[in-house]
DNA sequence: TTGAGTTTTCAAAATTTACTGAAAAATAAA
DNA sequence: TTTATTTTTCAGTAAATTTTGAAAACTCAA
């Protein structure tokens, strides 16, 4: 295979993957050409080699930066702004563990705290209750966990926890 | 909060948070719906409860049991289907862990592993297989993590994971 | 200032995804 | 069998999301 034809693959199933992770696939293929660019690009040169329009670039590249995926870079003596990837893996997960988790995990946690105190104590309101409670449970351990995941290291991840878990 | 009022806001929340995590709104709704549920419910109350279609309905359960998170039910003497959510958190997360690993996951491992033999020996080209390399490595450490997790113990992620990770 | 280059905004269009409704197929009681 | 009930399928429609394109707003050198 080509250099050529391999960054293309890729450019085109990390859109894919990312589609699937609430990262939208212009999104994602902009972080992957990025990723496998040898040097920083501007948004022109990301328009042309994506075929995307100026506005969707825009609006993508400042989501990315949003999400702490890409950061913006000055070159001296040039007027056009330029991007580079984060390309450190752990990295670019810890950040969209971020995103999620308070743009979805957070507010259901409200959701759950709210209707878990409703009123009744028929059997039907204690059983709706206990479900209740029950994902209320899981799912502030799941947020403490990721909250912990993302203080932790790469090291950590890639070694200790592998084997820990066996 | 009225108990009817709670399990509105139940479903809808769920449905929200289901639709960022590769399960539609619809379907996420439904097994919501059933897992409020103080019995099995037929097609036929789901689409009434809901206001979906019977075509809807039907679809969407099929999906949910293929993923593992709702189960027929028959009862005896009915002609109907029923159908039961399963409730366990952990289980419903396996689950959906299961499918998305197998659905996403394991693709993107496929493409990284055919790309990463691409030709050529530039420094363009030896930047983007170590690019290549790291994210395999980094995935196939996910996977194999996932793999672990899916096989562990509801007791052993409340008890010892959290405890461990400090 | 002015104006060329660059970035941002956003309504409208295009695309993608989900849902409906009606017909066909399956099921099982009579 | 026949018939009533239930489930499945899927083409067409509707809804949601993404993208474009063009104008407005910046930015900075001259």
């Amino acid at each position: 295979m080509e250099l050529k034809e391999g960054k293309e693959k890729f450019i085109q199933s990390w859109g894919t993957l990312g589609s699937h992770w609430g990262i939208n696939r212009t999104m994602a293929q902009i972080h992957a050409l990025l990723l496998v660019a040898n040097e920083p690009l501007s948004a022109n040169n990301i328009m042309d080699e994506l075929n995307i329009s100026m506005g969707n670039t825009n609006m993508n590249i400042r989501a990315l930066i949003d999400w702490g995926l890409v950061f913006k870079e000055l070159k001296p003596g040039e007027r056009k702004d330029f991007y580079v990837a984060e390309k450190d893996m752990w990295e670019v997960v810890k950040r969209i563990i971020t995103q999620r988790k308070k743009k979805e995990l957070e507010p259901m946690l409200r959701v759950l705290d709210s209707i878990s105190k409703v009123e009744g104590n028929s059997e039907e309101a204690e059983e709706f209750k206990k479900v209740v409670r029950d994902i209320q449970l899981f799912s502030s351990k799941a947020d403490s966990t990721l909250e912990n995941l993302i203080k932790a290291d790469s090291n950590w991840f890639i070694g200790t926890f592998m084997k820990m878990i066996k």
